[in-house]
DNA sequence: TACATCATTGCAGAGTGTGCAAAGATGCAG
DNA sequence: CTGCATCTTTGCACACTCTGCAATGATGTA
C-alpha cells in the first residue's frame, strides 16, 4: 500500500489527501471486483467500503467503469513510437501490432494494479469492449505516428494524397489483430506470454498477406 | 407504413397484432430519434409516441439500443458465403471485406427503415461502438466460414493445426477494414457509393500488404 | 484570525432496466 | 357461445448509474 498511483511527491495537504483517497476507492473497487466480478459489483458497495458518498465516487472517476480502465486512453511510449518510426521493416502491419501491443506488456507504475486492470478487462465482455472501444478513439495519433514514419521513409502526404488513407488503414488493420490477441488470450487463455502470443500473429498476418497463389492483381469486387 | 418488419403472413390474430405493435414502436421511435438524436429520445417519449406502457417496451425489444441496431446480430447471406467460399482470389483479407461489408449494401426487408438504421448508428459513436461489438459477437460464424473456404482450396485442419489461428486472423483483419470503412463514411462524410469505399479499401489492403520492399522475410520481434 | 477556495456530502431527480402479480385479450375446446 | 388455458399488457415497486445544486466541512493564505 504505498498511496496514489501516480505518485505527487508533495502538493500541499489538499493534493496528497486527494490522490490518497483517489487510491483507496480504487483499492476497494478492485478488491471488490476480483472477488465477486464486476456487473455484482455496485458503486454503493464500493462507498461503503472506502468509506465516501456515492457523490464522491462520481465526482473522482466519473463513472463505474472507468475504475478499472483507468483515466487515460492508454496511449504508447514515446520510446516505442520512435522504435516504430524509424524502423524498416517489411511488414509495417506487423510493426504496428507491436507498437500498440508493448503498451500492454509495459508495467510501469504500479504492476499490481496493472495487472489486475487487465485481468478485468479480460474477464468482463463489457469492459473490454469499451476498452477496444476507447482505443478507437486514439486513431487519430496513430495515424500520424504511422504517418511519420512514411515520411522518414520518404514518402509525402503531398506528393501522395491518399497516404492518410493508407496511414488510417494499417491503423484499421492492425486495431484487427489487436482484437485477434485479445480474443486467444481471454478465450482459448493462452498459456504463453504476450510476446510470444504476439510474435505468433505477427508471423500470421507474414502469412496470410503473402499467400499470393493466383491473380494477385485483380481486385475482389465482383462478389 | 405497410405494418411488421419481418411480415409474417397470418399465424392467428395474437401474431398479427404483436408484429404490428412492434412496428409502431419502432416507427415512433425512428420518428423521434432521427429529429432529435438518440441521447435526447427517452424511452418514455417513445412510448407516449406509441401509447404504450415503458413496461411493454422492453419486453418488446429488452434496450433501448436494440430498437436502432435491430434484433439480430447481421450475419452475411448464403449467397454471399457461397461467392467468398468458392472464390478463387488471391487476397482473402479482401475477398472477406467484400463479404462482410456486402450485407451492408442489401437492402432487403424495408428500405427505409435500413437507411434510417444505418444513419442513427453512423450518427451516434454509442450505437456504432455497439454495433462493431456485435460484429465480433458473430466472429466464431465468420471464422467457420473462412475455414470452410480454406478447405475447399486443399487445405485441412487436420493437416495444419494452425488453420483455425489463421481463419480468425483474417477476420480480425477484415473488422479492421470494416472500421476504417464505417470511420471514412462518418468522419469524413465520403460522398461516393459504399462499393466505390469498399473497392478503394481493398485496393489499400493489397498495396500495404504487399508493400515487401526490404527483408521480406524479418520478423519484427525486435521492436 | 478571517476569508477565499476547494472537497465532501446529502438530496432530489432523471433515466434505463427487472421481477412480480393483476388485469385484459386471444385461442380453443366442448 | 361459454368457459378455461394461455399469452399480452400494464402498474407498481425497486435497483442501479449518473447529474445538478446547495450546504457543510476542510484546507490554503493573507
Amino acid at each position: 500500500m504505498n498511496g496514489a498511483t501516480s505518485t505527487a511527491v508533495d502538493e500541499g495537504l489538499r493534493e496528497r489527501k486527494r490522490s490518497a483517497l483517489h487510491a483507496v476507492i480504487e483499492a476497494a473497487a478492485f478488491e471488490l471486483i476480483l472477488e465477486h466480478g464486476y456487473d455484482d459489483v455496485t458503486v454503493g458497495m464500493i462507498c461503503d467500503a472506502s468509506m465516501v458518498s456515492p457523490r464522491t465516487f462520481f465526482n473522482y472517476f466519473g463513472s463505474k467503469e472507468v475504475v478499472v480502465l483507468g483515466a487515460a486512453p492508454a496511449t504508447p511510449s514515446a520510446v516505442d513510437i520512435e522504435k516504430f518510426v524509424t524502423a524498416d521493416n517489411a511488414n509495417i502491419v506487423a510493426d504496428f501490432v507491436v507498437l500498440i501491443t508493448a503498451e500492454f506488456l509495459d508495467q510501469r507504475p504500479n504492476p499490481e494494479l496493472f495487472a489486475a486492470r487487465r485481468l478485468l478487462i479480460q474477464r468482463t465482455p463489457a469492459l473490454f469492449e469499451r476498452q477496444l472501444a476507447r482505443m478507437t478513439q486514439t486513431e487519430k495519433q496513430l495515424v500520424q505516428i504511422v504517418t511519420q514514419r512514411f515520411r522518414l521513409h520518404g514518402r509525402d502526404t503531398g506528393t501522395n494524397p491518399d497516404l492518410d488513407d493508407e496511414a488510417r488503414m494499417v491503423v484499421a488493420l492492425g486495431m484487427g489483430v489487436m482484437r485477434f490477441v485479445m480474443h486467444k488470450r481471454i478465450i482459448e487463455k493462452f498459456p504463453g506470454s504476450s510476446r510470444e502470443l504476439m510474435n505468433g500473429a505477427v508471423a500470421l498476418i507474414e502469412q496470410i498477406t503473402s499467400n499470393k497463389t493466383t491473380t494477385s492483381t485483380q481486385k475482389a469486387t465482383d462478389v
